[in-house]
DNA sequence: CCCAGCATGTAACGGGTTACATGATTAG
DNA sequence: CTAATCATGTAACCCGTTACATGCTGGG
């Protein structure tokens, strides 16, 4: 369990309401860990209950009032305890791979039109992501302009190299499914032609 | 929630037990859908109770009888209506972008084992599927081959090739993973030296 | 004798999902 | 007037995980 730790990470990337962080797991974050409104704020309950994080309450004109949230000490410092040990490797969980066996015991045809749905999910979130990594990070430096003050992603410079890292991260597993799909619709074709 | 689902694929390409449904959910089913014995032998249940399955005591000697689970007709359709509605994009977990994006709160040089950690687990899953795909599936035909009788996985010729289509995704991550968790780990040296 | 493997379960807890609820402001 | 956005929550339910429990057989 991690949501508290992903918790962490981005309130010390900028600290932020609940509503905030529903936001921010909707987009950036939410590529890699999703988590409900509803979650957070049990979760966030929880971690200022344990002092990992400090309230403060943010009077706002033409909006409701909202509740900002910052890691405190021992919230670092539990954040960099997990950080030191061991994660176990996640469990997956592919819809579509099971379908795609399943695909045998009925028309292997029938299942082209929700593959392509899927491919295009992939390419729209590749091409999302594509256009982040413009914006936030040089066209086509390779380690050069150290600065980053101006507008990209939070605080430090390994902070950006490292949001970079993780960013690349999706792009490989985005273009591996498109080229997967492809490959996955090839066969469904190939099955449907042959009788 | 396809664990319902997965069972019937599992069940349909072979009838057994509870137990032995636990053992393929440890390896083949279980790189792209885990399930424990415990969730196996409730779900079991219910679907039992829905219909979905067949059971049959099967008295052995030298070992407990089980109960072998055969997918009743009523199963059948129902997997039949859950490959035609759309499933939405399963929805991600990846502890280690969590850590990697944390890590610019610590010492970014302390995850280096964690990744390297990883990426050996990767690799030997990936070994594991290319010595899988080798012996199940031929060592270097295209298209050819239309035996399958042998000893290969589950029934038909479609099976077979739709098996083979997932096995070659698995494939697909484990190498994207591996170069990613390169990429990740030439990050963090270069963090690491700069200072 | 003890451990590993086969085989089936119960119980408890916490996480994730869905639905429902409230209330204010601004844009169309 | 209505819908969308901001903002925070409660409640119920199911799923997944961990721990515990039982009992038999075969091999070291």
């Amino acid at each position: 369990m991690a949501l508290e730790h992903a918790i962490l990470v981005s309130l010390l990337e900028k600290p932020g309401s609940g509503y905030e962080l529903a936001r921010r797991f909707e987009r950036s974050i939410g590529h890699f860990w999703t988590a409900t409104h509803q979650q957070i704020y049990r979760v966030l309950k929880r971690m200022e209950a344990d002092g990992w994080v400090d309230v403060r309450d943010v009077p706002q004109q033409g909006r409701p009032d909202k509740k900002e949230y910052a890691v405190s000490a021992s919230g670092l410092s539990a954040l960099a305890e997990w950080l030191h040990e061991p994660v176990q490797p996640e469990s997956v969980r592919h819809d579509l791979a099971v379908k795609v066996r399943g695909a045998a015991f009925d028309d292997p045809a029938a299942l082209i039109g929700e593959v392509e749905r899927h491919r295009r999910m992939h390419r729209d979130r590749l091409a999302h992501y594509l256009e982040g990594e413009r914006r936030d990070f040089g066209g086509s430096d390779a380690a050069g302009t150290p600065d980053s003050g101006a507008s990209g992603p939070g605080g430090s410079d390994a902070g950006r190299e490292l949001q970079h890292a993780v960013l690349r991260g999706g792009i490989a597993y985005e273009r591996m499914m498109i080229a997967w799909l492809g490959d996955v619709l090839d066969t469904l074709h190939r099955l449907a032609s042959r009788r």
